[in-house]
DNA sequence: ATTAGCACTGTTACTTGCGGAGTGCTAACT
DNA sequence: AGTTAGCACTCCGCAAGTAACAGTGCTAAT
């Protein structure tokens, strides 16, 4: 591919995404200042078309951009630090409100993303079979009230409240802490299982009542961590590819099986910006959309995954610049918050 | 209102949230066994629409309830008892899982209706400003953690952690469990205001870098109390009114304004089923759906609102059914579990 | 290698015509 | 007086036809 093609390519699918109209010969020596004929561009064109990297709608149309062809665009063309000052400025500004959960983080960035890319953004916490058990705590409230406390590796902290009709003493708070943490303690965030609950039964002489009520509740908060969240999701109805009720249709029944959302968000690599484009997507009701995601993480440990998920016809550019932008400067943030955290872990 | 032109009248509605067409007095006739001619029909049918209750889609149509006509079938016409043996069966069966907390039951109860009746159901926890607050708990995890726990009288409990870059005494958390309790205890879950705030810092002789976080993460927690609950987002989009891309999109963006879905959700009576009929709706944003919603409380204290949204054209019949039903078997089971809260409140 | 010119193709928007569904009204019937 | 058969009329929805037009591919000239 030489440089010309490159170039009128660019063009190509750089106008595309800002019409949404099949891209004439005419338009881009006009738009963007080819020094060739309208007739040269059309036999480049053709050219890129029979290699795979634009496609018609019909015979006597302007030229789309395959499939092939924005990967292509996404890997080799487009500027990856389309980020204005202000966008710089309003992201700076939002992420420096101060932040004591790992969750408020999650949806700030979320919104982040979403204002500025106005498109639908979605984004879960830490997988929790990534997150290792430090330390469970059983704190009595009263005398029928438990809390549990569960600490994890990453600086998170879950705790759920069991209520019991009879009371609780301190010594079985303290027996609970003893076998719970013996158990848990250096062991990733997994729900318990069976096997693991019958053991921890077998442990224990006293009653079953006062342990269900616990393995059920930790089981809860553990399921709860896989939420899902959502920002901007009447968004992407303003884009023309909307106008097929077909499409707008599998959108919201895509948004709205979390399974499907979990797995996408899930199947991205650390450390990296992912770009899923169209039939890219391991998950076939996903291959009219592009998604772009990327984990956050603080050293090797994950925080959460974000995405953005949009048509085929996606502002590359100015998501993945913006993706790449915001993740830089979560692990600065992180990393500088890195020792407070460490300290409180200390404490024990 | 005649009887005829009542039985006339709920014909056409049924038909017409059946099928979703213009009805014909052919149609009556055949299908609902009425005992007159089309033409007879067809003047009644001509007398229901100048007296308000139908409309035409044009001059020579069927004919088509009006928001007059919905609101007569609501009130005077249709069954309120619709709901069949399996789906009591079914919802006897979800309500009975063991529920911990009251943000479970409000999830478990959405889905429910949503699968029921096969619209989308939204969904909000009791209002902060309902809930009395009962007491406020500091617990020390380690030296430098501290948790916030916040027990109200309607037996929620909420909790938040603060970590602290200085160890905290204990005779420190003394003081703020006396402080806080003594301006809090009895005064209704609103977030603390800038005054309150001053009047705390004030009453108390050590930093405000402890006070402060302790009130920002309270406050945090009030606000996350306003969350909203989707169930079958998606489900809607498969009835023939969201052909129209206009009303889809519109669908979608109310769903998407929070605030909007939280006036809607707490404009409602406590103690009753609510029907708001497109421009019944006080929100004109609204003007294009039919609203049903319903308060669950125990005694005089609510719990949270659970609606449903959908086309005007709703099978109205079926979800006030179902909302009613629901509605009383939550009192009932919620009743019966009361006195377990009682207890746990009188163990202080 | 580039480009002007032109035939060709498919799209979109607009008209026209026609069958069908359903109504309103009139006149006859009970 | 209430009911009904019959019929003219209205409007919708669909299909076919047409014209303007945007854009291409190809040929032949530069």
């Amino acid at each position: 591919m030489d440089d010309r093609k490159k170039k009128i390519l660019q063009a190509v699918i750089d106008e595309y995404i800002n019409t949404a109209e099949p891209v004439s010969s005419g338009a881009l020596v006009k738009k963007y200042g080819l020094d060739y004929s309208s007739a040269t561009v059309r036999n480049e064109l053709a050219e890129l078309e029979s290699n795979g990297y634009l496609d018609k709608t019909h015979t006597s149309s302007g030229r789309v951009p395959s499939e092939k062809g924005y990967r292509f665009y996404v890997d080799e063309l487009m500027k990856d630090d389309n980020v204005s000052l202000e966008e710089i400025k309003y992201i700076q500004e939002k992420l420096s409100t101060k932040i004591n959960e790992i969750e408020d983080l999650t949806k700030i960035t979320t919104s982040t993303i979403s204002e500025i890319t106005h498109y639908t953004t979605i984004a879960i916490g830490p997988r929790p079979e990534t997150q290792i058990i430090e330390e469970i705590k059983f704190v009595l409230l009263g005398s029928r009230m438990l809390m549990v406390v569960i600490m994890t590796d990453n600086g998170l902290v879950k705790e759920t409240i069991i209520k019991y009709e009879k009371d609780i003493t301190q010594s079985q708070v303290e027996t609970l802490n003893n076998l719970f943490n013996s158990k848990l303690k250096g062991k990733p965030l997994n729900k318990i299982d069976k096997p693991m609950e019958e053991y921890i039964l077998s442990e224990i002489n006293y009653s079953i009542d006062v342990i269900k009520p616990i393995i059920e509740q930790i089981n809860k908060v553990i399921e709860q961590e896989e939420q899902v969240y959502y920002e901007g999701t009447g968004k992407s109805f303003d884009l023309p590819e909307f106008k097929s009720l077909e499409i707008a249709k599998n959108f919201v029944n895509v948004l709205d099986t979390k399974e499907l959302m979990l797995e996408m968000l899930n199947s991205g690599m650390a450390k990296d910006i992912n770009v899923y484009i169209g039939d890219e997507n391991e998950q076939k009701e996903l291959k009219d959309f592009s998604i772009v995601t990327f984990k956050h993480t603080v050293g090797d440990k994950e925080l959460g995954t974000i995405g953005i998920i949009g048509p085929k016809r996606m502002n590359y550019s100015k998501v993945i610049s913006v993706m790449k932008y915001i993740s830089k400067k979560l692990n600065n943030n992180l990393q500088t918050n890195k020792p407070e955290q460490n300290d409180t872990n200390d404490t024990k």
